[in-house]
DNA sequence: TACATTTACGAAAACGTATTCGCTGTGAAT
DNA sequence: ATTCACAGCGAATACGTTTTCGTAAATGTA
């Protein structure tokens, strides 16, 4: 391994000048520089990050905080996505990404221990439960964080527009002539109450109705438990025309009951999804439902987490919406009146 | 922060006593280590991994490499699952994981000078240009490394039985009654090769001659190639009996296009996926398909190369076949004679 | 008793880098 | 001629560990 040591011995110059001459500090005159930044790469010098972080404690380094219920955190084409996009735009500003979790060696760590053990410049926090007292501790930690999907207090938060997306979602389905909406939801979290209620708020602008028992609980990422719902609400004595459902993926499971009671799409029934993976765009019939923006999500997340990072004094936590657009594929039936 | 020096001043101890105290070393006498490890832990006390890794070469940290063309590397759910697997038994073993990229910063470094920058114990490499200059200067260095689904010298590689996968799908097919089998097959990779190596053996043996027009060229990830090819296959005057997609998504492309044509799976047409991601078992009609085994693939990965990492003097590098499962659902016909 | 071995610990150096401060020489300003 | 500012560089220290080697006391051995 080459060190700044050798290409001080080389080129005669003190380690102080090389280190100097290597970081482009304008203490040191430009022929040196060069000469110096010359030789080192010819030696094929690499700057040591253990050593240099030992002495800057800043690291270039963000962790990723997610924790995978059901070992299923990377599979989960949403956050996999953002992840993706969160990792692309981090490197780009010269950060490497390393996942916290909870054990690392023997020792039990906190979140918050692990991330300063690996000295992390910051965090970025998703899919974790908000409640969990060591998430709390490291969001409080003077070490900065940024939330996905779930506001907190002195944290910068970046949302995916779910208000605006159900919002959107109904305003369209309306336009097409429904009045009976139903709404298959997933597990009460912040993201889902933000759903329901946008669902609700356009309904009341729309002045439609919604019977208590149009509204269903499932679970995100599960077409049985949406399957279920479906089947409640096709057996309905009043059963809706459209059913709004948790996500694109869990659909398949009210396609296979729609299929189940000899109805058709969007003939029948009509349905939209919610997500816009690469599947809502190929099933046939192709799937209106409400993409969201993860490649925003993901690099916004990162800009905002270096800014923090980078401008730990004057840096102000804030609120990031981001919206998602509204794909319209033909499971939406027009209705004439 | 507190340190090792803390812990010596507040005990009486010397540094040198408290480090080996800590690290539970056989030359301190047991009740100094107790006493030190009690002070440690009330006074809040956590390693710095810069300075333990600074003296020691021994970071505790993998690297993952993975090139992400199309910027979809994450969203693949066969390599995120790999990954996420991959990830939680290197955490179990005590190891965290970073991303392997081009740049980090301004420097435009290869993956080797970054593995190094980084101090990466070890790296797995998946999803990449295994012909890239830089690929086969991280795997011909020092710093151990084990490969995904890709044979390469002097490197363990962990793959999935793709020969097998393809046999036992094609012998399946055979045992209900299909003789005229199409291959609808990814992008030309290794495991490509390996799958249209597998049927065609399988076929060889079964006595089945293959026509060349069976055998279909589409990309893996894209139900348009696949639809395109199931197109030509449903076309052509001596149609297949069954078709095999290059995955199961994929399928999704046939599935529409036979649609199409007003045939139905399987009683007009059986068709085979491979993977068995979640999406082919909620189906409708569920596929029959081979599931790799990407949960082993993910473990083998990591205690693998941890055990590389840990006795690199001694390591003999091996290829490790993983088994996937047959999974039967209901596209396939049985035909009767 | 005399010697050898072991136990328990400490002093000091080292890992590779960044930074503070001081020194020297040059040219300009007084 | 004297002072001053500044550019260009080096010595020294520090970051927090681990590790080698040494030493003194305690223990074992003959």
């Amino acid at each position: 391994m080459v060190t700044i040591k050798d290409i001080s011995k080389k080129s005669g110059y003190s380690t102080s000048t090389v280190s100097k001459a290597l970081n482009s500090s304008s203490e040191i005159g430009e022929e040196t520089t060069s000469l110096i930044q010359k030789m080192a790469s010819e030696m094929g010098y690499f700057p040591n990050a253990a050593a240099r972080l030992l002495k800057t404690n800043k690291s270039n380094n963000l962790g990723v905080l997610f924790v995978d219920e059901m070992q299923s955190g990377l599979a989960h084409e949403y956050f996999s996505s953002v992840l993706n996009s969160f990792k692309v735009e981090a490197e780009r500003l010269g950060y490497d990404i390393t996942f916290i979790s909870h054990n690392i060696g023997n020792l039990n760590m906190t979140y918050y221990e692990h991330c300063k053990y690996r000295n992390c410049d910051g965090v970025v926090i998703a899919c974790v439960d908000f409640n969990d007292t060591r998430v709390i501790e490291l969001i409080q930690s003077e070490i900065p964080t940024i939330t996905i999907d779930h506001i907190f207090n002195d944290s910068t938060s970046i949302l995916s527009d779910n208000l605006k997306g159900v919002k959107d979602l109904v305003n369209h389905i309306y336009d097409y002539g429904h009045r009976k909406i139903a709404f298959i939801h997933g597990e009460n979290t912040s993201v889902t109450q933000r759903r329901i209620a946008g669902f609700h708020k356009a309904c009341n602008k729309l002045n439609i109705t919604v019977p208590d028992y149009y509204i269903k609980p499932a679970r995100y990422h599960d077409p049985k438990s949406s399957g279920l719902a479906t089947k409640e609400l096709l057996e309905l004595k009043d059963p809706p025309t459209c059913i709004m459902y948790p996500d694109d993926f869990s659909f398949i499971g009210g396609m296979n009951e729609i299929e189940n009671h000899g109805l058709s799409i969007p003939n029948d029934i009509s349905v939209a999804g919610y997500d816009g993976i690469y599947l809502s765009q190929v099933l046939r019939p192709k799937l209106s439902t409400y993409k969201q923006n993860t490649e925003a999500l993901g690099k916004y997340a990162a800009a905002n987490l270096i800014d923090a990072v980078t401008n730990k004094k004057t840096y102000i936590p804030k609120q990031i919406w981001v919206e998602g657009e509204l794909l319209v594929g033909n499971s939406i039936k027009k209705i004439e009146f």
